[in-house]
DNA sequence: ATTTACATACCGACCGGACCGTATGTTGTA
DNA sequence: TACAACATACGGTCCGGTCGGTATGTAAAT
């Protein structure tokens, strides 16, 4: 439909970009920068003028694209979710050998997940949606996608252990709930060390509940995205 | 308004209680209204113009007693685990019947802690502390004391159970975790008989670790204040 | 291929409001 | 009177939304 346009380098000094790019391009400074200040500012603090001063574009730009500052902020958290859908992806798909593959997954999930930057967007934005009500309902709209993208992993990996009492899926939301609080307060706690201990004491916990499957080397289904 | 004083039979030579009184009484109004809108607004919705409204006193009283909004904030914090050792007292005095302790443990410090307004301020309070390392170190300071009240309630009524890999002390802190993770993302669930049954499913995992002890009917050791 | 008309992208100044801290005035107690 | 407790007014700052204006890209008409 739209035909490309090469400029050569005696024409146009700098190559001519169509608008959807400029506009791409533009849209993902600004929701860049705000997960950036988000983490940084927390939800308050992440005010326009320093959102749009980390994405190094101009007011007029950020009201252009995103209107109100709820909806850059709403449009951020849809993002953050895109990225952790891939972090999560990452852990789920790690494969580590099946004798440790317990513990490496309860670390790994703290690794690549709580302990990250995002972590701290997420509970920002969370605490923001008690006031929030869309945010709320965005959050947790996305919540559950992120619960369907993980739940067959699970199934598909382990299996519960004989005379185990909670089944595998539930296991996990716990896991999701302890990180979650030892994510929460680990800013509070002095000695890191001591949260390595937490992560390889909770593994030991979950352990007596279920267990790797044996022989499986393929990978989970993948959730319809 | 509603400031009726029955002056005692036994005036002192000393009787300066109407003074302290009136400022014991609005600074109890402030830290309390102070709770109730950071439960309600948030962190920085829980302006000091919302915050005397609610009390029904002035700017001007706040400033006298507290000077400036952190400090009313930090006060507030200590006003608020001050509260908080009563009810966690509360719950490890309960000493229901041996069956079923474990069990109500969990339950209770879900219903008296966890899911209580005052979590939520807890809550507001720790999200602030990210950009706030005054408020930082009192929270930090503050919860090694509430753990230091409940650790030797937990060995007083429990012990590991045969064949246990995790102590009682750390279950117990991964229990913390999970009911703060749980209660962080609650009100994004629309199904509340859901987290009665994580949390019950939450007390047969732990029970796996640890077990009552048999003939304990006394209460635990009070830990100095 | 120009020209023309329109749409998109972007800019920055301005405004009303909210906020906190301070400074000053008033009331009640000792 | 002297001082603590409390009330009210002011000032400077920051924030988010609005708005007029400009530049650039795009597509239709000529």
């Amino acid at each position: 439909m739209t035909r490309q346009r090469p400029a050569t380098a005696t024409e146009r000094p700098t190559p001519r970009r169509r608008q959807a790019d400029r506009s791409a391009d533009t849209r993902r400074r600004l929701l860049d920068a705000t997960v950036i200040c988000l983490a940084r500012h927390g939800y308050q603090g992440a005010s326009l003028a320093v959102i749009v001063a980390e994405a190094g574009v101009s007011r007029g730009a950020q009201v252009h694209h995103f209107g109100s500052r709820q909806q850059l902020m709403l449009e951020a958290a849809e993002d953050l979710f895109r990225q952790l859908y891939k972090d999560l992806g990452r852990v789920l798909l790690a494969l580590p050998d099946p004798a440790g593959r317990l513990r490496q997954t309860v670390t790994g999930a703290w690794d690549q997940l709580f302990s990250t930057e995002r972590f701290l967007v997420y509970q920002a934005l969370l605490t923001a949606s008690h006031q929030d009500p869309e945010m709320a309902a965005a959050l947790a709209s996305l919540l559950v996608r992120v619960r369907s993208q993980y739940e067959p992993a699970v199934d598909h990996y382990f299996e519960s252990a004989p005379g185990a009492l909670v089944k595998p899926r539930t296991v996990f939301v716990q896991m999701a709930c302890f990180l979650h609080g030892l994510a929460a307060q680990a800013h509070l706690a002095p000695d890191p060390a001591s949260l390595r201990h937490q992560l390889e004491q909770f593994a030991l916990l979950i352990g007596s509940q279920l267990r790797v499957r044996r022989n499986v080397t393929t990978r989970p289904p993948k959730a319809g995205a």
